[in-house]
DNA sequence: GCCGGGTCTGTAAGCGCTTTCACGAGGGGG
DNA sequence: CCCCCTCGTGAAAGCGCTTACAGACCCGGC
């Protein structure tokens, strides 16, 4: 079980090569080539020399001599903000999944609003073939300039770019349902938490809800109150706001913040809907395990990762149709965090 | 604010080259890789003329040339079984935040169950110089081929791999805690769910309970219930469980398992915790916001992969010293799934 | 017997970089 | 005034593959 089919001493690296197999099979690396990707024919007895050799070896194609020849990688990046969140998770998941059903392997880069972004964005790009963008990773313009390497787009919870397909989940009219919900329930005094300066879904989710109060009859309130996208984030910001001037419903860009805010809110003995309804966006987990469960607007994450990725392949597979701009249906889900409902309120 | 700084006409494609920038500033390619790398003088006025030919062609060095060149890849992989949990998201996270730090890309690969991990993982293998491989997602002789290559692997979350570093949460004494902690509530009857076979954080878990309970001269189950590691899992195996035979305990290998258990129980009429305990393992979001909350052991998931990206850069700095183990303490959290407790229960 | 057409295989030219080596031009010391 | 060293640069050899292109060989048909 040892000498005939151990590895030639002497490729104590990496690994062998293409030079190293034809030379044992005693052929010319075109030949091994060919064996490889059976792209001419080999006669059966060659053919088994090579395969001999390149088992002997245990040999593995250089991935990178095979993308410099073929010109390109094989490979697809994603930028996201981070990965904290359960939201972000599943949208990389989504598309990695439907990616390596293609056969590309995937590349990830978290930005953590590092001022870098730019730079490892552009470094991401000389290693894909495409790359798809979330959020607010990047200004339009590191797009533009990776779009101008000829390297296809697509943005995901994100406005349009110029060159680039994209795909968001859809906001305002879920935020106008919910809205509209929330005003049914007799709630008078609003206010939104999220920063729709740094979220194209917050400020869609924002406009949608004003529109809804204001068709209403329902105070608008001023402004958003900013904060950030997490669980604490929700909870500082939910504890000043309740702490000065409480409003009777909170609508929440997300559920961490709205889990946040509760949190806050409960501290604060504030009851959870009677003294305040609170509603979050995404339906993670803990939405419909936190108690009382929290209303809000089920968003198809994986679906949004999905979509990127097979819009990528297509145009990876020549596509150069005009672009595309996909927008996947959101749920609104009601459960007791925004008022008490006829059936049993869980 | 066009012609002088827009690319030459004719680079349609990809980008320019070395040799672009070259033939423009009118200087060989070795200097333009010269000013690139700084790795010799190259006089100012040499430079000055190579930088504003590389600045006119947006020039971006191909990372294909670069890494054929420096024979290495200057990226990093990750394989787990898949991203729907909080619990290898994180890992993900924490990894890919301090690789990015070092300066390396990282590729994932979500190996989803699927039988073509080996293939999957093996083709991972050739774009990265070296990787970290999460749980059971591919048996140990998957490992040592890699290892064979050369390129340092380190494993997460899985018993120990000849030749790879390792690094695992402690599992037995917080199961023992657990358990003991159980135990002194005056639970008699448990149920451990959560499939050992799969996950050897599950085996561990399940050793140290049955440790545990043994210690305090409780029955011990005569096995564990496998179900998936998710809510569904969960759900359903607890169904099945709490309707033949239902115990007073339910130890679960993690907090989803244990939501969807306490979803099933609550179904079925059952009460948390007076008629059923349930913990659960990670201390997702979820645990904490889920009423009643949820008894876990938390995890320092984050660390997990920050340890793995950390070890790996020293094995690609040339430590070959022997591999090293390392195991990160873990905490109990109790809250009220477990039983009633004097303080405030949540 | 010669030719056309497969089949199979080797030669060599890239793909886009890095790096070694060699060389010419200046400059300071003897 | 010559030698030696440093600085700045180019030529060219890889890195590990893919793929024209071309040549050798073997058939069968005329």
């Amino acid at each position: 079980m040892k000498a005939l089919t151990d590895p030639a001493p002497g490729d104590t690296d990496g690994g062998a090569t293409i030079y190293q197999v034809a030379e044992r099979a005693d052929v010319s690396i075109a030949t091994v080539s060919r064996v490889l990707r059976g792209t001419a024919p080999v006669a059966a007895a060659t053919r088994a020399r090579v395969e001999a050799a390149m088992a002997a070896l245990r040999f593995t194609p250089s991935r990178l001599g095979v993308s410099l020849a073929e010109r390109h990688h094989a490979a697809n990046g994603i930028v996201f903000p981070d990965l904290s969140g359960p939201y972000f998770a599943e949208v990389v998941l989504g598309y990695e999944e439907v990616a390596a059903e293609v056969g590309r392997s995937v590349l990830i880069l978290s930005t953590h609003g590092r001022q870098a972004a730019r730079e490892m964005v552009l470094d991401l790009a000389a290693r894909v073939d495409g790359m798809v963008v979330l959020a607010r990773t990047v200004d339009d313009e590191v797009i533009a300039e990776v779009l101008g390497k000829n390297i296809p787009v697509v943005v995901v919870a994100r406005d349009r770019v110029r060159g680039a397909d994209s795909v968001n989940a859809e906001n305002e009219h879920s935020a106008e349902a919910l809205g509209a919900h929330l005003a049914a329930h007799g709630h008078r005094s609003f206010a939104f938490m999220g920063d729709p300066e740094i979220s194209a879904d917050a400020y869609h989710r924002w406009t949608g809800l004003t529109r809804a109060l204001r068709a209403h009859g329902v105070n608008v309130p001023q402004r958003p109150v900013a904060c950030p996208f997490d669980e604490d984030g929700g909870r500082e910001a939910a504890a000043v706001l309740l702490g000065t001037d409480p409003p009777d419903a909170l609508v929440c860009a997300n559920d961490e913040i709205a889990l946040g805010a509760i949190t806050a809110a409960e501290q604060m003995g504030i009851r959870i809907p009677d003294d305040l309804a609170v509603t979050g966006w995404d339906d993670v987990m803990a939405a419909r395990h936190s108690r009382p469960g929290l209303t809000t607007v089920r968003q198809p994450m994986r679906q949004l990762g999905a979509w990127a990725a097979r819009r990528l392949h297509e145009r990876l597979g020549g596509d150069t149709s005009a672009p595309r701009h996909e927008v996947l249906p959101t749920q609104l889900v009601v459960r007791a965090s925004c008022g008490h409902h006829n059936k049993e309120d869980r």
